[in-house]
DNA sequence: CTGAAAGCGCTTACAG
DNA sequence: CTGAAAGCGCTTACAG
């Protein structure tokens, strides 16, 4: 490839000065006469000028770049989030540069470093419950910084989520619609953040009726917990996942046990909408009824199957009704489709990026609205 | 904040020139005696000394950024992906600039160009079917790029991939030992790329015996495509499917349609291991056994339930098979638990980034292996 | 409205 | 092994 055409080339051929090319490639912050203008552009296109950003970054030190530190790229949620911060950045003219935490509070501070190093015009921080506040540290640097799905409690960077209480009293007061009377709530390990405040809802909202149940982010700790309550008889009869992660290892635990989302069997057992949607709402009694699973013969396996939970006579037997409150697109099509509150992503990137460019303060938290799918008990999807 | 530190204030201090420093700093390209180092380093740790990429780049003409174009970031396959090959760049030093092309071509072409004036030192190009060869056009602005997953099958760019023909032939073999002697296979809409050997390969090893079906790449597209099969009562009795986003919307449809995965039911009709995993291979001969499902009662929703399907009198009433081809993470935790032939996604990220900084040819084409779960037939997981 | 020139913070021949 | 100086390609006071 030859040399790389420069500010200068144009001047040259347009017949002007480099100041002039400038102006008229950045619309200022001086105006240029309409046909001096005209003749810089000509010369820009023939030549096919491509302005320099490493160049216009060392000057006017602005990079036009935005970083986004993600709790855990792998995760469905926080890998929606990150498509729909790329996304609102790009519509505002800018690149993400992006970097995986992996949940760990070294790496995300390793992280920031390495993004003020580049010289990032500002940093999106998606985090996890651990971490100190690096958004302080970054403004420390001269570089605004957001926290986005959650940041630290105390501090006065800007945080954008979505309204996890309203998102808790919906789903509690849907599944009492149901007939649940005792609903339980599967949290994090420990729960600072936004899965905190959405525990927190769930006691106030219940009166602190129903289990707490505690595991790991993961599909797999989820999946894990559930066989464990399966094969103690110890499943409650409708639980809310405190994200979508955990709640799709709740089914996919279920599938694997035997346990029947969202209720009890109907006498033939298929899984299917006409067992399940037909008898959607149960006795609004409370108790879950105890159906008859697995009447014999099959569950000869060896495998903790539902005959053993089933045989021990608790009110696993019922099945359980689940929900999740992330909203992820991967809910849509779990078997059986997950009910969820759907929290706005894209609105919440949205608010995330203006507020970090522009210091707009949001005008409103983006409201998360119930998704009546299949696990809840409701026949659609 | 105060005046950045600069490699003046740190030759300053340290007695020397700036040009040390940068030696220093860089561990080359001209030795320094081991006391000046030591003044050097002494200096720059007291004033806190961070160089400057932004000049650095502009100077050296090398930014350590690589930029990484996905076709989806949205769906978890790419997601993954993409979370390896930030890895892997983090350990070679690198940061990664992300850019979601959502399958558009164009959209593909403008993150090019604008990675390009970002002077980002390479590129990884994860696309899809469509679009031109953006890599050789980076090659003509001297960067070098490489495509992961897939590449246009003209030009002499290189393009990691899995073993995508070994995989296809494990699938089938290991639904042929589950007495299958009919499989279908699942392709995307058009299929050049990946997706469009997988189906050669499926040819071949079945000799084009199963239906050749086609959806969307997305979980929604495969859904709907299971539910109108079902309507009609032409469900295959095992499919492989293309894409694990495909599989896992078989798996959603077939649940919201109370289609049996894998397999036939048994006669208590729960889809437990006790039902299914001790039946996992059907008699060899070939034709499905045509099981008994919803024998009445509870198929009386209206929707379009398993009774439906199964009153047609076709093989449907089997249930159906199910294997996906990527291996994504997700797949471990659907319901039932995905059968996939897993491709080692850290692995192709570490090929692909080797290979873009080193040139350094893959030595081997990493090979998918057959992951067992219960989707196929299996008893497992 | 336009031009000549300084300077952003580095790296790198070049000369010693 | 070290130093003085040019220069990467822009933007931006400053002077006209």
């Amino acid at each position: 490839m030859s040399r790389q055409i420069t500010v200068a080339d144009v001047a040259r051929l347009a017949g002007t000065s480099t100041a002039v090319v400038s102006y008229v490639m950045n619309n200022g912050p001086r105006p240029v006469a309409a046909a001096t203008r005209e003749r810089v552009l000509a010369a820009a296109e023939e030549l096919g000028y491509r302005p320099n950003r490493i160049a216009r970054a060392l000057r006017s030190r602005t990079t036009g770049v935005v970083g986004l530190v993600l709790a855990d790229a792998l995760n469905p949620y926080f890998g929606a989030l990150a498509g729909h911060v790329e996304q609102a950045l790009a519509g505002r003219g800018r690149l993400m540069l992006i970097g995986n935490a992996g949940y760990s509070a070294d790496r995300q501070r390793d992280l920031v470093e390495r993004f003020l190093d580049a010289r990032v015009d500002g940093l999106v921080i998606a985090s996890a419950d651990a971490g100190d506040d690096v958004a302080a540290y970054a403004r420390t640097a001269g570089v605004p910084a957001v926290y986005l799905h959650n940041g630290p409690v105390y501090g006065d960077t800007p945080v954008v989520t979505a309204d996890n209480e309203g998102a808790v009293q919906e789903a509690v007061a849907h599944l009492r619609a149901h007939g649940h009377r005792d609903i339980a709530f599967l949290a994090g390990p420990q729960d600072t953040g936004p899965v905190g405040r959405r525990r927190e809802a769930w006691q106030e909202a219940t009166g602190g009726r129903g289990m707490l149940l505690r595991s790991g982010y993961s599909r797999a700790a989820a999946d894990v917990l559930i066989r464990d309550l399966v094969a103690t008889g110890a499943v409650p009869s409708a639980v809310i996942a405190a994200t979508d992660e955990q709640a799709i290892g709740l089914l996919s635990g279920a599938c694997a046990t035997g346990l029947p989302v969202p209720g009890r069997m109907g006498s033939a057992g298929l899984p299917g909408p006409g067992g399940m949607g037909a008898t959607g709402l149960r006795d609004p009694g409370g108790m879950a009824a105890i159906g008859l699973r697995d009447p014999g013969g099959t569950g000869a396996a060896g495998l903790p199957g539902p005959s053993d939970a089933g045989a021990a006579g608790l009110p696993v037997a019922g099945g359980m009704a689940v929900i999740g409150l992330d909203g992820t697109p991967d809910s849509a099509y779990t078997a059986p489709s997950l009910t969820v509150t759907g929290q706005p992503l894209a609105e919440m990137a949205r608010q995330a990026v203006d507020l970090l460019l522009d210091g707009a303060a949001p005008a409103y938290t983006p409201s998360a609205s119930l998704v009546r799918r299949r696990s809840c008990g409701c026949g659609e999807g």
